[in-house]
DNA sequence: ACCCACCCCTGGGCGC
DNA sequence: TGCGCCCAGGGGTGGG
């Protein structure tokens, strides 16, 4: 039945920014001050941003002490002792685990690193394959592969007034824009839609057409949906253990939009609608949320 | 410079 | 029951 939520329900919780910080938090607990010992890398895909090679990313790595736990967007990096930053992207699926060396591998797992000190591991595990790891060549401060990754909401340094600027100033969609990592990051699809609908706006919506107090409004609704989820989760880990388990599923339950097809808007109580968009579902309230006459 | 379609990938769910 | 299709989607790429 389209009202059941528990069609949306992941196995793998897709990683957003809240979830992503809360793996660099772990990150930051477990691995900080950490010297790698080995690594091992069990798929070839997972290192496919690091040009030259699975060997090299293995060399870079042995020995390099890790120094902090950075993020930008939905990345993370590792700034190392010798001046480069081991980065990393989760994709659809992926998680960074600290565990005990004694835990069973698991199923999907991608990349291995062992530490000196013997105690716990740290796991790429991936199911999907969208996410990868790479060492990025003096990027301790902003690895060079991510400079076009503009800051998320919740970063002291985002600039409000650039973005509503920028966002008024292009020609498109306003859930495209929300997607545009190059504007804003750490907002995807799920966040996106939630964003909307606090705002009341249609996914299709020009941009240009938005006014400055509703952009303005707009981007206030997307911070707070990522400080709401991020509460959530940030209650309910052990940062020793690096994981996203928990912290969308906790979240889920206060979704008013996202995967809620055919059940009532909880502001007026028309059913939701799920529409087709870039080979993906966007959802959204018809009467809360009206259709552009010439949606983007 | 900007916009956008396409592609990458796996496994759960479901129709037949 | 099992086969095969559909769906989830962030971000890089290349064409317009």
């Amino acid at each position: 039945m389209p009202g059941d939520r528990s069609r949306t329900r992941y196995r793998t919780p897709l990683p957003e920014l809240p979830e992503v910080e809360v793996v660099r938090l772990g990150l930051e607990k477990g691995v900080v001050g950490r010297t790698i010992a080995a690594v091992q890398v069990h798929h070839p895909r997972s290192v496919r941003r690091h040009e030259a090679g699975a060997q090299d990313f293995i060399d870079l790595l042995a020995g390099r002490r890790v120094l902090a736990a950075r993020r930008r967007g939905k990345y993370l990096w590792l700034p190392l002792d010798s001046g480069d930053a081991l980065t990393g992207h989760l994709g659809m699926s992926g998680q960074l685990l600290v565990v005990p060396a004694s835990k069973p591998v698991e199923t999907h797992l991608r990349v291995r690193f062992t530490f000196t000190d013997g105690r716990r591991e740290l796991r790429f595990v991936d199911q999907r394959t969208f996410g990868g790891l790479s060492v990025v060549a003096g990027g301790a401060d902003l690895p060079s592969t991510i400079t076009h990754i503009a800051r998320d909401p919740l970063d002291p340094e985002f600039d409000d007034d650039l973005f509503v600027t920028r966002l008024r100033a292009k020609s498109t969609g306003v859930k495209r824009a929300l997607l545009d990592q190059t504007l804003v990051s750490g907002i995807g699809n799920i966040y996106a839609d939630e964003a909307l609908w606090r705002a009341q706006l249609h996914g299709g919506r020009a941009t240009e057409s938005l006014t400055k107090t509703k952009a303005d409004e707009l981007l206030g609704h997307a911070r707070d949906v990522l400080n709401e989820s991020l509460g959530q989760g940030g209650t309910s880990f052990d940062a020793l253990y690096v994981s996203t388990e928990g912290v969308s599923g906790l979240f889920e339950r206060s979704l008013h939009a996202y995967g809620r097809e055919g059940e009532p808007c909880d502001r007026c109580g028309t059913p939701l609608r799920r529409e087709a968009w870039m080979n993906r579902s966007s959802y959204s309230c018809p009467t809360c949320q009206p259709r552009p006459r010439r949606p983007r």
